[in-house]
DNA sequence: GAACAACTTCGAGTGCACTCGAAGTCAAGC
DNA sequence: GCTTGACTTCGAGTGCACTCGAAGTTGTTC
């Protein structure tokens, strides 16, 4: 785990952008690597920090909140399970509105109106019934 | 149809905020109303309009969508059912994404590692393998 | 030792959909 | 005529996650 990796070295590896990681760091998501001349030099150990980044970006946590997940050394981590059960609510509560987009949009196909204006006929009777 | 409607009055009766009327006017998606003294007189049909801004914003349309949406009057309307297949395609992977995240959240909240770095080995198990 | 790429910091810009503040104008009621 | 509240414009600010540009420094190669 020397620290050999240069940012550059690290962006290739990674996929993330240079100015991301800069970026990164900044908000405290990855920690600061030694220098060597002024230069960033990282540990391998960066590498499985940032897949464990990119986990949590794809499920839908804010950069912040991943910053508190990592955080979280409290034994049981409860603050990363608790900030886990919000964010499931909010999925679940985003497909569900995602649906009703759907329904929404594949209703609104089938519109022969002139214009959108004339459409406000559906409002009432829409798939959701809103 | 008499424009008789102040912006105070548009905004109680619709919901949408006066400055954020203002906003919408500047963008396009409604038009300059008639003004007495300077300020702002909507007739009634605003109301509708609003009410299928609303729609279209929850199918997930953007704004500056929306506009085009109004625009389009060929019949038809080819460019807003283009739109509109786009969207639902966009709406599809998102649903599918977001399921994911979902997936990943709840195996996650199945983990014992004391710090989420240490996690990692489910990186490459995790159930959307990834 | 000179060229060149890759690095450094810092501040500012991007996109979206608003939202706010300042400073001024207008209409209605007393 | 004065107050009050609602209105007007304009520019700037918000939040998120970057992204870019400028100006300067470092490391590598010839």
């Amino acid at each position: 785990m020397e620290p050999h990796l240069t940012i550059g070295e690290v962006a290739q590896l990674s996929g993330v952008p240079a100015t991301t990681l800069r970026y990164y760091e900044s908000v405290g998501l990855i920690s600061p690597p030694a220098r060597v001349g002024g230069q960033r030099r990282y540990d391998t150990s960066v590498i499985a920090r940032l897949e464990v980044i990119d986990l949590c970006k794809a499920a839908e946590f804010s950069l912040e909140e991943i910053r508190t997940l990592f955080a979280d050394e409290l034994p049981g981590r409860p603050t990363s399970r608790a900030l886990a059960e919000a964010k499931l609510a909010q999925i679940d509560a985003r497909l569900t509105t995602l649906a009703e987009a759907r329904a929404i949009i594949a209703w609104g196909m089938q519109c022969t109106c002139p214009t959108i204006d004339d459409c406000t006929c559906g409002i009432h009777t829409s798939p959701t019934a809103r």
